[in-house]
DNA sequence: TCCTAGTTACGTACGCCGTACGTAGTGGGG
DNA sequence: CCCCACTACGTACGGCGTACGTAACTAGGA
């Protein structure tokens, strides 16, 4: 009745498998476990439904009967290494500290997992672990009084720095793969460039930031008062009684 | 004498053109203007080699006397439309209005130019007008007296939150290009999925969340709000004189 | 001045990619 | 029991980035 054209679908809707044929010789956790796990070894750019066919020992296109395009394939990715997200049976009444562990949370598994920041950018939906992660960080905010929207606000400033921190630091690494050279070569052109740049005289304040404080510092903590900074911008700490 | 394997280089090193062969018909400028002209209209995606000889008029393989890699085109774009950040002649002694009068630009240079904020997670560099942008945040944040780290700490969180923003509202579009479906349909699907889901109960949080605060929310106050609380956590508004 | 070497333009080809389509076989519901 | 939805999967198409080879061209050194 409806004209042929395809429809729209949610891959979060559509049932794993109907009753009637052959039993599946597989299943989507199957597939999504074998594309995780070649994208934490070779990258993202690595998983394709060839090598991941491959490597399951299947045809190519069998793994169409399992996803309908390779875009839900990055979304069941994520939504995947999202269910490692571990949380304790209640909130503990301190949102300022549940926030902060939420994030230090996410920044491991974004380093377990190096593609995850890359592709949540494009990739992210409300799949089932992210219902459960937002479910979570509301009740972990509900001590905290301030407007609906101004939590979901808070809950994305927090994921997105984190996202930011992390894919900033893994931005180099990431590019290098693939490269004909290696990450150092890499880093050492393109630092003579900016010193080159610097020396030129054009950029007096840049070269004064680079003069001073070539302290090597610390990505974790640089990291925890980030967040701190953060949570304090949404609920100032008391100062008097 | 170096083995013949590939040298390193970065792109804004490497010179334009050499004085020994022929005039080259085109420059570096040419395509990257049409390139960002394609990105513009079609999305990223649409932005290839051969697509972007075919509506220079040459052939494929003549683009690489300009650009070695793909991956330097994107570095290219992304310098490019960094050009289109205006700065006054100086700053204007207030650091709080010079970064919001940044942030809104940066907001608006990503509008323009959708594919601007998914490319910069990836293929962001110390490009020459990125050198620029720096050096004028740094001229901006001069009057505010903390250590030069925290100032790069800042500027690359407003960057960064603004980066986020668009790329947040942009997800939905983006993702539609190329969907055998329209947004609206996938909108519709998504958020039939999502009500689906909090009506089983399983998150009462999230219920409780929609059910308050239907009213459509104005994204640039939100913006607005969002980069001022977030100037305010590097330097909390002084109460008291 | 002429020669030569470096540069430009670009056609061809290779090995990837996502996926549309057709075919064959299988097993549960009417 | 039998029909048909569903599984598995081979083939093929159009696209991608780009390595490589060739021909034309021109600026610098002899």
């Amino acid at each position: 009745m409806t004209g042929r054209t395809a429809e729209p679908e949610v891959i979060w809707a559509r049932p794993e498998r109907a009753g009637r044929g052959p039993k599946p010789a597989y299943s989507r956790t199957d597939i999504v476990a074998v594309a995780v796990r070649i994208a934490d070894a070779d990258g993202i750019d690595a998983v394709s439904m060839r090598r991941i066919a491959a490597e399951l020992g299947c045809g190519t296109m069998s793994l169409y009967n399992y996803v309908p395009r390779k875009e839900d394939l990055y979304e069941l990715m994520v939504d995947a290494v999202s269910g490692e997200y571990e949380f304790p049976g209640e909130p503990s009444g301190d949102w300022r500290a549940d926030m902060t562990a939420i994030a230090h949370q996410g920044r491991a598994i974004m380093y377990r997992h190096p593609w995850l920041a890359r592709v949540m950018t494009t990739a992210y939906g409300f799949s089932p672990n992210a219902l459960r992660f937002l479910e979570w960080c509301l009740g972990c905010l509900t001590p905290l009084d301030i407007p609906a929207g101004l939590k979901m606000q808070l809950i994305a400033m927090v994921n997105g720095t984190v996202m930011l921190t992390v894919a900033n630091e893994q931005a180099m690494a990431e590019r290098a793969r693939g490269l004909p050279w290696s990450e150092e070569e890499e880093q050492a052109v393109r630092g003579a460039y900016l010193a080159g740049q610097v020396a030129t005289g054009r950029y007096p304040h840049l070269a004064g930031l680079l003069a001073e404080a070539p302290a090597p510092v610390d990505a974790d903590e640089i990291f925890a008062m980030g967040i701190a900074r953060l949570l304090d911008s949404f609920a100032p700490p008391v100062t008097a009684a």
